[in-house]
RNA sequence: CGGGAAAUAGCUUAAUUUGGUAGAGCACUACGUUCGGGACGUAGAGGUUGCAGGUUCAAAUCCUGUUUUCCCGACCA
């Protein structure tokens, strides 16, 4: 690697927290606004959530959701309707007192999230089981007052989808949060190419006014966790506090039952630290804005004519790509495709045309072939398959090599303090024990998974010695 | 929100200690030569030194406040 590359991104192992702010800054994904923690997204940054826009939406649709926009204002007197609801939010919320010079009657927040708005919007309009399920999405800004804030990770102003639901039954609505946590999985999975540990979250975790929450947990290069997307079951405890009622089939008044599910350019976060490198982006080929950089060396006659059949038979294949048409040298060219993280570069140049070859360089492994002209866009569909695979794998084996068990407090002291990654431990279900993990080892419960969540050895808690009832994963968060 | 550090051209920065004409490299513009791992020549453009006050004959430099960024902690469904 030359030192110009070096110099502008700092290594990874070197400075993690540097490294990360270097690749979303030189990549063009985002830049800093003169508002803190409220980011500009550039159009390299903005086409990755709009292919993700584009993939979960069809999900969405697929399961029977329809979208909506619902107001961005909340009146502070809605938002206080639900107890838990109003403690957990009101210390982020911004407020808006003032309308041009008048000082408001009540004064509003900037909705931290919608699910009181969609309930106050629901009693309006279910008064049937025939009405029943609502299945709602809104693709919107939220405003949390985050006091520590990072591009992507942690912003106050949050691009975001948020799915609000409302079903006959305890059951219906269980099923549906569940099953939308099966979407996020698989999405991740299959389109960021990014192992997740799908589970419940504790009750000291869980979403202020849920009975219960579920998230998908994902590991970071770093081995600090990130939490990408959550589903919330809400049984009726909102309906019931914003009276919303229908007739059942017996021709009783019923109270209906609850989800709500997001997800957010968090997302985007997570591809950059689990995907990058020392050269920068590494995107899976499915989320690519681009998923070929095409980078014709020098300008010649026979160059443009492959350049121009290369291009025809790529959009005939349906694979995004872009040219790059300046004036740089080649070494600069392959530098910024390397940074942005284009899945495949193909190189034209006059030394491989004689031999009727191209080159096809792939980002992940920046391993290099040379091919017939005339097979590039066939080999480039493979590269693509395999890219996305492969990435998926080289993730998982990473992921796992992180996450170590521990049998004793002592053990869990010693890997806490010595490795990074997730530890995953008998638990005996009290927020005591999450307390004091938090507060000796700095550890908070991520989540605990559907699958061998049976306790082991002992079967004790890792922290009270007393019976555990589970197993879960803890780690440091971002 | 506490503790620390920083802010000078698009970027990296010099001049700040000791107040006295804001300077460079890269990037940018035009033309030309180049082109297989961060090219070269010639010419050019780019700054009320984050913002607001104060001290001074004179402030990038000293003082106060403020905003933004980074680090550590607290907080964070």
């Amino acid at each position: 690697m030359s030192e110009k590359q070096v110099k502008e991104i700092t290594s990874r192992d070197v400075d993690f927290a540097k490294w990360y702010t270097d690749v979303v800054k030189k990549a063009d994904l985002v830049d800093y606004s003169s508002v803190k923690g409220s980011m500009i997204i550039r159009p390299y940054g903005y086409a990755i959530w709009e292919n993700m826009q584009k993939i979960l939406d069809k999900k969405f649709k697929e399961t029977g959701h329809e979208n909506l926009q619902m107001p961005m204002f909340i009146p502070e007197s809605l938002l206080q309707v639900e107890k838990d609801h109003v403690n957990g939010f009101a210390p982020e919320v911004a407020w808006v007192t003032y309308g041009g010079n008048n000082k408001l009657e009540e004064r509003m927040c900037v909705r931290p999230t919608s699910e009181v708005l969609f309930c106050d919007h629901f009693k309006k309009i279910i008064n049937s089981y025939r009405d029943l399920p609502l299945l709602y999405n809104q693709w919107c800004t939220i405003v949390r007052w985050e006091k520590t804030t990072r591009p992507f990770l942690r912003s106050r102003e949050i691009l975001w989808q948020e799915g609000h639901t409302m079903h006959a039954s305890e059951k219906e609505a269980l099923d549906e949060t569940l099953r939308m946590l099966k979407v996020y999985e698989d999405f991740q999975k299959n389109v960021l190419a990014i192992p997740v540990f799908t589970g419940q979250k504790t009750d000291k975790e869980k979403f202020a006014g849920a009975e219960s929450t579920y998230a998908i947990e994902a590991m970071m290069y770093d081995g600090v966790a990130l939490q990408n997307a959550t589903s919330h079951y809400f049984g009726n405890g909102f309906a019931k506090a914003f009276d919303i009622k229908f007739l059942n089939k017996e021709n009783k008044l019923e109270n209906p039952y609850q989800t709500s599910w997001g997800c957010t350019t968090r997302m985007i976060g997570s591809l950059v630290m689990v995907h990058g490198d020392d050269r920068g982006l590494v995107l899976p080929p499915r989320i690519a804005p681009y998923k070929v950089i095409i980078i014709p060396i020098g300008n010649d006659e026979k160059i443009n004519e492959v350049l121009n059949e290369i291009k025809e038979d790529l959009s005939d294949s349906l694979i995004s790509y872009k040219v790059d048409n300046s004036n740089k040298t080649p070494g600069f060219k392959f530098a910024e495709a390397e940074v942005k993280g284009y899945p495949v570069r193909i190189e034209i140049g006059k030394r491989d045309l004689e031999e009727g070859l191209v080159t096809i360089v792939r980002r992940d492994t920046l391993e290099k072939v040379k091919v017939p002209v005339d097979e590039a866009v066939m080999k480039i569909n493979e590269l693509l398959i395999n890219i996305q695979n492969d990435m998926y794998e080289r993730a998982l084996k990473r992921r796992d090599s992180m996450v170590y068990e521990a049998d004793s407090y002592e053990e869990m002291n010693e890997i806490a303090k010595t490795k990074p990654g997730f530890i995953y431990t008998n638990w005996c279900g009290n927020q005591a024990c999450e307390d004091k993990i938090k507060d000796d080892l700095g550890l908070k419960s991520r989540c605990i998974p559907f699958e061998n969540n049976e306790p082991t050895g002992d079967k004790k808690c890792v922290c009270c010695g007393k019976e555990a009832k589970t197993k879960i994963y803890w780690a440091k968060q971002y």
